[in-house]
DNA sequence: ATATTATAAGTTAGTAATTACTTACAAAGA
DNA sequence: TCTTTGTAAGTAATTACTAACTTATAATAT
């Protein structure tokens, strides 16, 4: 059994985590299945972790990280094309679930948790972050008029949330596959495209 | 102890059920909470439905006939005025969410569960049902012109679904009080107000 | 280089608690 | 009375977490 140095296997188990989080959700995914993805005894995690709880936490910023650099990434890319960077984001959530939906799917299994406080406030912490720089993007866009005033940026804000949102779930009831590339940016077009006057 | 007929007991014990659903979720709802919250024992609920999952996707269903059929009355009573509709369908989620979260964050919680094929497959019935009356309804306005027609009815139907569903999620994280009801339908307004040309 | 040792990385084999579901029985009311 | 509606008390299976251990590897001494 080879042996790795104590960060790269908490990293490795955490991986696992998110697997098996995403297909099952907290309460159904086991330590015992987490341990075989991760192909390592179940007490080898609490080594790492010091409860499910602490794991699943761990998982859900793991994901949120994906998520928000991303996002950043994309939006600062279109920064002189604000509208264009809106439909990126939207072309790279598309893309990212169709060929590997599990962050995506994890997004959508944090929910069911919410009930319990701990998970609620990162929960939380996640999608306000991802409103808060989508915000800006549309407030700066706004100022250098390349995008119509009428909108308010904080409903705006999560109105988009609430479409990446729409495309996890979408996938989840397959019905992702009944949009291409093209049509699914549809969903957001007609608000975005909207002409300066 | 007062005794019930069978369709009532019945009833009042799926009531309970979708209230500790909605509460936890399909894994953390145990048989005995639900029993206790229906002030029964807990074989009494095997006398009524075979198992907790059976109890579950009743639970499901009754969840989805409420929404439909909210949708379904108000989208007719505002037939037209199918923009004004659209807006009013939202505004009764935004008043319910306030009023009674319960049937809404069940919505939500069943996504979680929906690795099991029948509790997917009920699910996908509900949601694809509901963008079918929205499709519809975006379908017959554009007819009329109503509405104008560079929106693609399926994509508009799901962008709806999916901004209901960001409704309940912002109720989750004690964020909607950050909208009031005029406030909240600038989440959709730009969408649906476009001019006719 | 090689043997020795210390420690970091890992496992085995449990346990106590929880929980979906059943069986065998009781009593209300038509 | 006898059928319908209900309960008490259990059971087998599952599962998060732990205690007590083994062993690979890296550091040090020879």
């Amino acid at each position: 059994m080879k042996r790795l140095k104590k960060e790269e296997r908490r990293k490795r188990i955490l991986e696992s985590a998110i697997k098996v989080f995403a297909k099952k959700n907290y309460q159904s995914a086991t330590t015992a299945e987490i341990a075989k993805e991760a192909e390592v005894s179940e007490a080898l995690i609490y080594q790492h972790f010091k409860s499910k709880k602490e794991l699943f936490i761990a998982s859900i910023e793991e994901t949120a990280a994906f998520f928000i650099n991303n996002l950043k990434g994309i939006l600062k890319r279109h920064e002189n094309d604000p509208v264009e960077g809106f439909k990126s984001v939207y072309r790279f959530y598309y893309n990212y679930l169709r060929s590997d939906p599990t962050l995506a799917k994890m997004s959508l299994m944090i929910i069911a948790d919410a009930d319990d406080p701990e998970i609620k406030q990162a929960l939380k912490k996640y999608l306000d972050h991802a409103a808060l720089i989508l915000a800006k993007a549309i407030s700066n866009a706004q100022k250098k008029k390349l995008l119509v005033d009428t909108f308010d940026p904080k409903a705006m804000a999560w109105l988009l949330v609430g479409n990446y949102n729409l495309l996890a779930l979408l996938k989840l009831i397959d019905s992702l596959d009944a949009f291409d590339e093209n049509s699914v940016i549809k969903i957001v077009e007609p608000f975005v495209e909207q002409k300066i006057n």
